[in-house]
DNA sequence: TCCTTATACCTTGGTATACAAGGTAATTAA
DNA sequence: TTAATTACCTTGTATACCAAGGTATAAGGA
């Protein structure tokens, strides 16, 4: 697992990357994905998850629906209108922040 | 100005790499030559800056000498043998969480 | 049957890191 | 002589994250 600080700042973008991608997740899913996507160095853990998604939902950038499966709910998210601009912009500082990080650290992060 | 958050967890890293390839610098200095790397996108403010190279100082990972110009003292800072095996280790694992983060984020961070 | 693991939501308390703002003082430029 | 720059520093505040805990259903293994 990776020092703790360095996740800070961008769990909320890949959250919202997730969601844009998806359409729609609930909670437990966005885990998951980014255990598997990543295979498992990077862990999202729900004391951080769960207040940054009722954080979006409260301003508005994400919205919910709870769906019954059985006894069991789950309460999907998806982005509003607004929420994919200000994703749009997130992703675009994050992107941009990683750029003038790499003119300090020459790190050759091609994919 | 990049979202504040963002900057956690790599000031560090950053105050290393540019240790260990300068040699010894001041503190003064440091924020002076990440703003110019960065065209001004990074700053590493003060209050930042001095707790860090301080905590650094405590742990061993820098050691200082203090050169007088005039009246006016500076503060060099340089990496000590340990530090410098810290500092790599502290620079692959950020290097590996970008790549991880990539995965999920897809940018392209090729310089 | 029972126990563990996985699914699925959540909250509380603690920690760490950075910023804003402030303080001191010498030097240089206008 | 005044402002800007150089150069060190500290204090108080915000906040984002984690660890740990809580509740409950579902599935799988012994």
């Amino acid at each position: 697992m990776y020092s703790k600080e360095l996740l800070k700042g961008t769990i909320e973008i890949i959250i919202l990357k997730l969601l844009v991608e998806n359409g729609s997740m609930y909670g437990y899913e966005i885990t998951q994905q980014v255990k598997n996507l990543t295979k498992g160095k990077i862990v999202i853990s729900e004391g951080a998850l769960y207040p940054t998604l009722h954080k979006l939902e409260a301003i508005g950038v994400l919205s919910t629906e709870i769906i019954h499966i059985g006894r069991r709910q789950r309460k999907y998210y998806h982005v509003s209108e607004v929420g994919k601009d200000i994703s749009a912009l997130k992703m675009q500082e994050l992107s941009s922040f990683l750029h003038s990080l790499n003119q300090i650290l020459d790190f050759k992060l091609s994919s």
